[in-house]
Parts: structure tokens; C-alpha cells; sequence
DNA sequence: GTGGTCTAGACCACA
DNA sequence: GTGGTCTAGACCACG
């Protein structure tokens, strides 16, 4: 019954990203800090689309697809819960998209000719949230 | 393995890129590598249109873009070559840009939940493309 | 430009399925058994959805599904290609999930109070047709 | 690890089934091993609603469904209870539900790319629990 | 109350 | 023309 606590997703208009992948980004940003534990209970589609001010649907493909990449899982007419962590996709996989995302990172690079070790330093900034999920 | 003068650029079918953003990244890591330097000529928007079997709008507007990012400049007439390079963002936007692009490569190490000095390390590698312009 | 002959995917009301489901189905099916080959181009979602005289919305979700399964690859205003075959799953995911089919069957044995050796015998010749791709 | 008579019925919060689904499927399980003979009783709708601590509602559901199916009867005033073995579904109605389940088995085995024959291994294993009633 | 599915129609980016 | 995203509102199953 009880939510856990604050979950103050929100979202910014500013943003590039589309406001279902910034709830996707949001989710899984929070569980891997820990701050959302295994077993916590999110907002509800209706209840987080009303705080936000936006599409219930908009909402549920989210949640829809952190279900399906193994993040959350559904308790019939009881609400979405965060799942136990588990290894879904296969290492080539994995590796094949990481290499996506480091083309696409070296690209904007060298599109900003932005000096690389300063790139590196400020992502090993930004990456040190990841250290300890016993946050 | 090493590239010289020539630009045989590539594009993949299954590259999840589109076709117009394959040109662009191809010819900006040509210019930061210096394979292309400034003052070489870049293929006619034509002859890379029929090389690719693309449609020349396509290479058209990629080529667009890079002149309008300051990469090239046209020369009436004559075609399309490589710019002497500028400062063209301002250093806050560009800190901005890089913003994005770190917090989306976060977004995907998360995702995978892909070690964190492995991506790293990964990346790395990958920069080290860029180190020396001389090449 | 050449459609890959016929792909004449039909929903069926009676289908306890929804259809989306039926159209995912549908098209794993033909790619499975080498109805669809890798490269082949698949009906537009539009296309489709008028074919089928259904919303384009949900041809769209389920082409979307396919696509993030790996069986798809979308191509950038061309429209969407069967990709390459790839091993997208771990193998604990691959084995979990299928533990759950595994249940799921047996419990539906148990409930029609089916002969299991019956049942065996059809399913094993439902699951023929993935002997050779090369139909 | 050998079941006997008591029915120490579990519910999983990790199981993708709904709860009323798990119940029934239990209950058809113990049935159809012979650990819950013809004329057995079974526990209070209340009882084991608040063993489980889940709402009476859902357990009056279940068990109204096994009712209808044929697994249990109640006796007025009594309480409910394994009843005789029959034939409820016509031969053809069974064979329909059946294909259904061999359909859907099938898409799984298709959606995982999993080995038919180790498919089939596997389930001929966890169908082995049917082989006699009289465990 | 909860999530899951479907329909309808709009707007955008890409080619 | 293509797919991708978002909104709006409806209906269903589950608890």
C-alpha cells in the first residue's frame, strides 16, 4: 500500500528527448543508483501521467517497455514493481550496443572537435553515480 | 587497413544511422582524423549520390550541413572543400552539447547495465583515433 | 522497389489473440520457416493496416516490437527489412523464458486432462515446419 | 521435497500469473498427480485467503472456476471438495483448446530461436509428473 | 482501483 | 512516400 517514498520523476520540455524515453531514462537511472530498490512499488500510469501532466498512454508504453527490458514486472491489478536485477540480453548483444553508443559518442566528438580527454574526464564524472548502489 | 587520400565512404544498410548522418559523421571523422585536410576537394554531390546509389538530395543536404557546421565551404563553381578549422560554438553550447551526449551514453551504460570502467576503457581505445591530427 | 512476393498475414476475429500479437506472430513465423528472408522489406505500416482493415497504430507497435526483438531493422524513410539473425538473449533469459512456455503448456495438459503422450506427438509435428528455413 | 496430502499452496510475486491463476493451476496440479484424491476437502475459502493474505474474493473466484470445470464440488454447508473424474469438454473442444496451446508453445519456441528438440526434451521431462496418478 | 489493448487522428524527421 | 511520437478516449481483465 505504501509507495516508497518520493519518486519525483519529472520532465523538461527543454529536453531533446521524448518525454517517454525521459520516464524510461528517469526509471532506469533510479534503479541502478538504488534508489529504487527490488520490490518497490512505482506510481501508478494514471497517478504518474496526472503529476506530469501528460498522456496516460504516453506513460504505460514506458512502463511497457521497462517491463519487456526486464526492470519492472507487473502484479495484476496491483500495480508495477521494480524486478529483481537479472541478465537479459546476451554479452554479444550487449557489446554490439555499446559499440553503437561509443561511434556515437566519439561522432559528437569530433563534431564539437571537443578535446577528448576533457570529454573523458567530465564522463568519468558523470559515471561515478554508477559506483556504489548502496546509495 | 591504413586510409589514405581517397574518401571511399560507406554507408550500411545496417548501420541504424540514416543514410544522410552516415555521410556527415564519415566526412567530419575524415577531417578530425586528417585523412581529408583543408583545401582537399570532397566528391561532387552527384558522383557520391550515384557512387552510394543514394538519392542526391540525400548528399545534397548532408553536404549542407557541413558547411553550415563550418567543416566546408563551397567554392561557385568549383565544388565543395574541406574548411580551415574554426571555433564555431560558443564554448557554452558546446559544453551543452557535450552535456547531452555524455548523459545519453550514461543513459546507455545503465541500460545495459554495462561495467562502467569497461565502457571506459572501451571509449578510450575509440578516441584514440583523434590524438594526433598528423596522421 | 519489389515487394518480396506474397505476405498475406491474416487476422482472425475468432484469435483469442490480440491482434497485434497475431501480426508479431505472423511475421516471427515467416521468418522462422524462411518465408521472409534477411533483406526482405515488409508491407508499410500503413500499407498493412489497410489491408487489414486495422488501425496503423497498432501495425506500428507491433513492427515496433519486432524491431526491438532484433528481427526487424527499420531503414530510415526507406521502411522496415528483416534484419540479420542474431543471438539477442542471454542464455538464462532464453531458459527462463522458455521454462515459463514449459509450465504454461503443462498446465493447460492438466486442465484439458489430455493425454500427454497426445500431446507430444502433435506438438511434435506442429514444431516440423522449423526443421529446414530452406523451405 | 515429496508432496503429500496437506496443500501448502504457494503464490509467487515473481510469477507472471495472476494470483487467481496460480491457485487454480496449483489445485489442477495436486488433481492431476494424485496428491488431492477424489473426495478430499479443501481448505476454507477464508483460510486460505488469509493464508496466503490475499483477498477472499480471489480464492471464491478460483475455486468457483475448478467448480465450473468440473475438479471440485461443493457440498452445502460442508465445504468444497475433490470431485470424481469426467469428462467435461467435448473430444472436439479439447482438441481446439489443445491447439491453442500447441500454437502458442510454438510462437514462444519460434520468438526465443529456442532448439525444438531440446524443447520438446524438456518438456517431456516436466510432463513425466503426470505419468501415474496413484504417486 | 490496477495495467493491457485497440482505435482515431495529429505532427515530426527522413528520403 | 516511410516510420516514430504523442494525445485522446474507449473497453477489457484482474483484485
Amino acid at each position: 500500500m505504501a509507495r516508497t517514498q518520493a519518486l519525483p520523476i519529472q520532465i523538461t520540455t527543454g529536453d531533446p528527448r521524448p518525454i517517454g524515453r525521459q520516464i524510461i531514462d528517469a526509471v532506469r537511472m533510479r534503479i541502478a543508483t538504488g534508489a529504487l530498490r527490488p520490490g518497490a512499488q512505482l506510481p501508478s500510469v494514471r497517478g504518474l501521467a496526472q503529476q506530469l501532466t501528460i498522456n496516460p498512454n504516453t506513460v504505460a508504453k514506458a512502463y511497457a517497455e521497462l517491463t519487456a527490458e526486464g526492470w519492472l514486472e507487473s502484479r495484476q491489478g496491483l500495480g508495477l514493481y521494480v524486478a529483481e536485477p537479472r541478465q537479459r540480453l546476451s554479452s554479444a548483444e550487449r557489446d554490439r550496443r555499446m559499440d553503437e553508443a561509443i561511434q556515437s559518442f566519439v561522432h559528437e566528438v569530433i563534431a564539437l572537435d571537443y578535446p577528448p580527454e576533457r570529454a573523458m574526464a567530465r564522463l568519468d564524472k558523470a559515471l561515478a553515480i554508477l559506483d556504489r548502489k548502496t546509495a
